[in-house]
DNA sequence: TCAATCCGTATC
DNA sequence: ATACGGATTGAC
């Protein structure tokens, strides 16, 4: 506001001023005075429960924790647990969420009151406010950076709207209104809802959708309908309508009266789910969250969710926080995509957040996939979890035929067009036999990989000997060296196959994939990736050259696909290039025919390489199992929890010193990293992965505390580094 | 002996 | 960021 006096001609103006002559000092005393009192109202505490209990919204970390202010009387209606407030905070006017009412303070010493309550809807759910603490503390970050994630940003007018959502075709709901008693804890006695409570107490098949097909399935829905918590990793079947099986859970939870969240990485994903619960739930039942929705229409779904007139949430990894009413069920899609960790401090990674709040809110956890992660596989080793997967058989009948093809000359085609793209006999005579038949899919590489170095001769990625980082050539130094710990690798060698010499991998296969459509003539060929992303294709021939995440959806599947130059993509430096690749090649080839039908994957590559062997074999647990016993030999998360500290030189140092680190703490580095900055990688065993968080915490706290210059940011377990 | 100033520390 | 308390300094 500009409505200063100093901005106008003649004070007189002003309403404010009435009609007082203007004698100068008199007038001034006067307004001092008007200022005064309107600055402090009537103060008197409320009748009962008079101090709030504030996260104030301070960036500092050594201020994370509650602060106490008195509730004036005025604000005893508004004030309400999970509601936003302003306060005067350290001489600043902040906002905050009152996290509880309480009788009294353990604060000796005044406390201010309340300056504003900006809004008595409570936003904050009291859950979610717990969920939010743990998320922090989890990754050694602030409480006030979590809520920044898990609570849109407020928007007044939406608030005001009668009817707080534009829910698909809304029907009937009472609960539109905002008089619903918050979150009952309990998932008990909510009625079924709808066509659904009905066709839940037909016959099981119809209600079991596509879990029928897996061997712990009907049990699973069964247990999430009871109100249990069963915690699963499923492994998705090859060609799996894995919206619909989603869905059919969500709707499972429902009809047993809790709630369900499902998180995936995408948008494509999120109208693939929407689409899904919008014809197995039926119209309203469910809301899309995600930030794209713009700041009203996020708020309003929000809000609605929030109040209850909404229970079940589908949406990318900011929905892991959303505030599902009695919620029986989370989900995660695809839990290897790195769309699902955060890029924002505290970088937490959705699984982990839903992870986290179905051991506190005892709900059920459905962990899902065509692949399956490390992290997935430790919750199955310890028991966290149970897996849900097809049979051997139904995998053999619904999978593709898969074949290796090697890329040595002397497998390559004798067609000049196909030798001109270095394709393989094989992969040419798989798309050219499939073309006859449907669409043919083509995985190519993305560009841009960080240069780690590879084996010259099996060209397996290479790691350092002493802590097994990436070996990268950096700058122009003559000696590669780890990217970790800095150590130089000299007298290097491969353990896969002895060799001693490195090679750098060359990128550039984007050329080659669109070289395919010179070795077949007269076949469309259509391309989906980077910006321009094709939906879905038809069920006629056609060459569809994609990046991995870009396939389009096939209408029939499609005939057969080929991945290529797949040690290019396998030579990452990044310590999870197996699991990723394997994880782009099946939800690829889950998009293909199962053999039955013809359908044919052609993979490019050296048939020893495991994550190809699982391919072939659509063994996506068992490669899991084996990348978990590999990360537990060279001590990679999840077997480990590994903190990566990067910033200035002095900031790390600091921070490093200052952290009481738990005795089997093992520090790497530091190392040079970036623009004139360094990294430092701290790992300990997983029991002392709350210890860890906690002491890069309080050094990060005395950092904070004493103005100490510089920055050094703390990631726990980050999914990509090196 | 008192006040002005500096520094460190807490921030309800 | 700002506000406060205790210590320190300097002038009387």
């Amino acid at each position: 506001m500009t409505t200063d006096d100093g901005g106008r001609p003649g004070g007189e103006s002003n309403p404010d001023d009435g009609d007082q002559p203007d004698d100068g000092g008199q007038l001034a005393l006067v307004r001092a005075r008007v200022r005064r009192t309107r600055a402090r109202p009537s103060q008197a505490p409320a009748p009962s429960l008079p101090i709030a209990r504030v996260a104030v919204d301070t960036p500092l970390a050594h201020l994370d924790r509650p602060f106490d202010y008195t509730v004036p009387e005025r604000m005893h209606e508004t004030c309400v647990p999970g509601c936003r407030v302003r306060v005067r905070f350290a001489g600043q006017d902040l906002d905050g969420y009152v996290l509880d009412r309480v009788a009294e303070s353990a604060h000796r010493g005044r406390l201010a009151p309340l300056r504003r309550v900006v809004s008595a809807e409570p936003v904050l759910a009291p859950e979610v406010a717990r969920l939010a603490r743990s998320v922090a503390d989890r990754y050694a970050g602030t409480l006030a950076d979590v809520l920044r994630l898990a609570v849109p940003p407020r928007h007044a007018r939406v608030e005001g709207e009668s009817r707080p959502a534009h829910v698909g075709d809304e029907t009937d709901r009472s609960g539109a209104d905002r008089s619903e008693p918050a979150a009952g804890d309990e998932p008990a006695d909510r009625p079924a809802q709808h066509e659904l409570a009905g066709d839940a107490d037909h016959g099981a098949t119809r209600c079991e959708g596509p879990w029928g097909s897996y061997e712990a399935g009907p049990a699973y829905l069964q247990a999430l309908r009871r109100g249990d918590a069963p915690r699963a990793v499923w492994s998705a079947l090859p060609g799996e309508d894995w919206p619909r099986a989603l869905a059919t859970a969500a709707a499972v939870t429902l009809a047993g009266g809790r709630g369900a969240l499902i998180v995936v990485p995408d948008h494509r994903d999120v109208a693939r789910l929407d689409a899904a619960c919008a014809e197995v739930l039926g119209a309203g039942q469910h809301v899309v969250l995600t930030a794209e929705l713009g700041p009203a229409e996020r708020y309003r779904r929000f809000l609605a969710v929030r109040r209850g007139s909404v229970r079940c949430v589908v949406g990318t990894r900011a929905a892991a926080f959303a505030p599902v009413e009695a919620l029986g069920l989370v989900g995660c899609w695809d839990d290897g995509d790195d769309l699902l960790a955060e890029p924002r401090a505290p970088y937490p990674h959705a699984r982990e957040v839903l992870l986290l709040r179905a051991h506190e809110q005892r709900c059920g956890a459905l962990i899902g996939g065509y692949a399956c992660t490390a992290e997935a596989a430790q919750l199955l080793a310890t028991g966290w979890a149970h897996p849900v997967a097809g049979s051997r058989s139904t995998v053999r009948a619904r999978a593709p035929r898969v074949s290796v093809a090697g890329e040595s000359a002397a497998e390559l085609a004798r067609d000049p067009a196909a030798r001109a793209v270095r394709l393989p006999h094989r992969a040419f005579e798989v798309a050219r036999q499939a073309l006859t038949t449907g669409p043919v899919l083509v995985q190519v590489p993305r560009s841009g990989y960080l240069p780690a170095l590879a084996c010259q001769n099996c060209r397996a990625a290479a790691r350092c000997t002493a802590c097994a980082g990436p070996v990268q050539q950096s700058g122009g130094r003559e000696v590669p060296a780890c990217g970790w710990c800095g150590r130089p690798a000299v007298a290097w060698r491969c353990p896969t196959c002895e060799g001693t010499r490195m090679r750098a991998p060359v990128i550039g296969a984007r050329r080659t994939a669109e070289e395919l459509g010179r070795a077949f003539p007269r076949v469309p060929v259509r391309t989906s990736g980077g910006q321009r992303v094709l939906e879905s294709v038809g069920a006629e021939p056609a060459l569809v050259v994609a990046t991995p995440g870009a396939e389009p959806l096939p209408a029939e599947g499609y005939a057969a696909a080929l991945m290529l130059d797949t040690w290019l993509a396998l030579a990452r430096a990044d310590l999870r290039a197996g699991e990723e690749t394997l994880r782009r090649w099946l939800n690829a080839a889950a998009l293909v025919r199962g053999a039955d039908q013809g359908g044919a994957v052609v993979v490019m590559g050296e048939p020893s390489v495991p994550s190809i062997q699982a391919l072939v074999r659509w063994s996506p647990v068992a490669h899991a199992e084996r990348e978990l016993a590999d990360r537990r030999i060279a001590g990679f998360p999840p077997t480990v929890r590994l903190a990566v500290i990067e910033g200035d030189g002095a900031a790390v140092s600091e921070l490093t010193e200052f952290a009481e680190l738990p005795e089997t703490a093992e520090v790497l580095g530091p190392v040079p990293h970036g623009e004139d900055g360094v990294r430092l990688v701290i790992r300990t065993p997983r029991r002392d992965g709350v210890q860890l968080a906690e002491a890069l915490k309080t050094a990060q706290a005395s950092r904070s505390a004493r103005k100490s210059a510089g920055t050094a940011r703390v990631q726990i377990d980050p999914i990509a580094f090196g």
